[in-house]
DNA sequence: CTTGTACCTCTAGTCCCTATAGGGATTACG
DNA sequence: CGTAATCCCTATAGGGACTAGAGGTACAAG
């Protein structure tokens, strides 16, 4: 049986966050030690390296707990997940595409300035002025 | 004298958005209508369309809060301003690497996927092993 | 003059943790 | 075996950047 500690460090999953995912209901609550200390077996290792993983792949908890619900049924459809994952992608995309039209306004930007006084800064007078963009852009 | 529904339509900004920003000290205390509403000017229309700006860009209320003070000084150097985003290109390129890596990882993920039963679902399979991804990776 | 919309303040909630305070348990060393 | 260092416990508050709600006031249109 593991502590919290090496549990945290084996997932690379902090101890408080650990805690907090108990608190939760993402994780069951833990067996005690005989000083009330949180044990953790090979069943709650993994599931906690299944969080992780996810929360990696920029799944929301609230998806991840939809996943894990999943996976504790074996014998349905993985319709379901797969539907999830596949939110996820999009998801994912829409943000690469914002973030790369966010690129190269900045790049624009930073690419004209001309190291002189605030008065002529290219980067302060963009800002000011969305007109001056190529194209429409909104972060993450 | 815009009042804040009218400021916030040409801004896009959302009232309780603004009434925010005041609270923070990003904007200044608004002048007041005899009943007590805010009232805004030109000046304030620009501040904030500035702050919208800034925040489609990526950045952060505090570097905004620096850009604005930046922009009120006109005489200085605008090396400073420079280096602010510069910061929030590297940021912007670094999470679009990041979701690069995700992206693919999610691909392989559902492309494997093939329709069938939770237990032979590639899914949650390969959320459970991370050794099964390709890359490293790590969301946003 | 009434109705409906827009506005006001204040508090609490969102997401996903992270930090802190004030203590108890366990382990390692001498 | 004693003690110090490290780990663990609970409970609460904070953070970023808003968003939602309750309960009440001001103003514009008909």
């Amino acid at each position: 049986m593991l502590s919290i500690g090496k549990l945290s460090a084996r997932t690379r999953v902090k101890v408080p966050t650990i805690r907090y995912y108990e608190q939760i209901g993402l994780l069951p609550e833990a067996e005690r030690s005989q000083g009330n200390q949180r044990l953790y077996g090979t069943k709650a290792l993994e599931r906690l390296a299944f969080i992780r993983h996810a929360r990696d792949l920029g799944f929301g908890l609230e998806a991840i707990r939809d996943l894990l619900s999943l996976s504790d049924r074996p014998d349905q459809s993985c319709a379901e997940a797969d539907a999830i994952a596949r939110a996820q992608l999009a998801e994912v995309d829409s943000r690469l595409s914002r973030l790369l039209a966010l690129k190269s306004e900045l790049q624009r930007m930073v690419a004209q300035c001309a190291g002189g006084r605030i008065a002529d800064c290219r980067v302060i007078e963009v800002l000011g002025d969305h007109a001056q963009c190529a194209a429409d852009h909104t972060a993450i």
